[in-house]
DNA sequence: GGGATCGTTTCATAATATAAAATCGGCCCG
DNA sequence: CGGGCCGATTTTATATTATGAAACGATCCC
């Protein structure tokens, strides 16, 4: 809701607007009366403006004085989830996050038993380059996001997924041990984020955050990557919020 | 948008609405000048309306000048899909189907291979009773909503289907030959809907329609059944029409 | 540097949304 | 069956707001 100090309003647009938030607070259908007293509008005032949202079917009228969201919501919001890219939305926050921390960030998905890298901001001034570009592939056990995603899954499809690829070592650091792995999922659980500390790659360590989508579900990873001996593990909390950030923008809204 | 002779208007709304049609038609940003173009409102009113709805993020402002459909349309989408209830939407439409028809009318999903009954309306008054009630279950190749379901997969999990459950018969009239369904089945695709010929009960004929939910995933049947002599395939294009009503109530937009 | 174009802000006023009052509809009770 | 009560709906005078012309700002191009 804008405040009327600091925000360009039009009163009966806000109006409307405090009507539909009076509507997602209610599970069920809401009278004209309730309407009215929740939101401080006269009962004609409310009734004229709802009567205006159900010709435009943002509000249904269920019989008379009854109201709930209206279907148009679901249609609009079908086109704003159909038109949204997590690539896309993403790349403003790496941008950021980027110039915070100076080092490369990287989105990631997940396909199968693999992370697929899809999107990097790095700076190519750096003196000694990262070498993870766009569209290669990593198992999911020796990567930041990978152990995120397999976090994700419970520990049973983390067993079947480390007897159907293997654990294969990348590095001498790679978790190669079943037991290991299990508990640093656990860990992962626990802390919201992963950190690859030189198991993909002699040198170079990580720290990876999960992206949500308007439904919870887990569709990609962000990541922050640096030689180990640059990279701070105080950065778990700005990957993770920057995460948070971009799921928001997909439309992820946290619940209790 | 509502007629301005019949419906009651809230001018600066029914604006509100034109710019978020124009949004909608733009499958990517528009700038200003393109909305205020299309909608036939002045540059300086539709700017100032489109600043109110980037506060209420009805509408996200990418860049100075450039406008997307925002992200609450989701996060309100998502919370009329979570509260749309498939058998509560069709229970209006099922009673005016069975007012204008006088027959039984039945609303079932599927569960794996059997369709269940979650929805009846009927009249106890009827002479000769059809013995279908709710919770009560029937495999998928006996019933025309099953038929629905099996013809929606393709023809390769239909073979699935009967090599897993078997074709059973119910009925002299069940279709027990997979070639003989598969043909069945290249109908319904065809025609939109399904008959139940005593297939799944001796004396008893049905039609059967698909209802979609707003990803256009087929969710739920609608059947109107009766003794065979009083069925009137006529029936079927009502049968299909109202299923398409509930469609259209659950969110579903055709789509080209 | 100037012109063109689009975006943004200001403010006088034309136009509209508001809400008080009246009316309607439904329900309950005696 | 009639009256009372309450919520919903409609009417309409006018208080208040949304509008858009004009001015200003930003950017781009010649």
């Amino acid at each position: 809701m804008p405040d009327a100090q600091t925000k360009s309003t039009i009163q009966v647009i806000d109006r409307m607007m405090s009507l539909i938030d009076a509507l997602v607070r209610h599970p069920g259908p809401a009278n004209l009366k309730q309407l009215a007293v929740e939101t401080g509008l006269h009962p004609s005032t409310a009734h004229r403006i709802l009567a205006v949202m159900v010709d435009n079917r943002l509000v249904d009228r269920i019989e008379p004085g009854t109201y709930r969201l209206g279907i148009r919501l679901l249609e609009l919001g079908n086109l704003v989830r159909f038109r949204l890219n997590v690539r896309q939305e993403a790349l403003p926050f790496m941008q950021r996050l980027h110039e915070a921390l100076h080092e490369t960030v990287n989105l990631s998905v997940r396909q199968g038993d693999e992370v697929v890298y899809v999107e990097r901001v790095d700076s190519s001034a750096h003196m000694m380059r990262v070498v993870q570009t766009v569209g290669t592939r990593a198992p999911l056990h020796a990567t930041a996001v990978g152990k995120v995603f397999l976090a994700e899954d419970g520990a049973d499809a983390a067993n079947a997924y480390a007897q159907r690829a293997g654990l294969n070592r990348l590095t001498e650091h790679t978790l190669a041990d079943i037991a290991v792995l299990g508990s640093e999922l656990g860990q992962v659980r626990l802390q919201g984020y992963a950190m690859d500390r030189e198991e993909a790659e002699k040198g170079v360590s990580c720290i990876g955050a999960g992206i949500r989508d308007d439904d919870g579900r887990l569709v990609a990873g962000l990541s922050v990557s640096a030689p180990s001996d640059r990279l701070d593990p105080a950065w778990a909390a700005r990957v993770r919020e920057t995460a948070e950030q971009i799921s928001r923008a997909m439309g992820y809204v946290p619940r209790a």
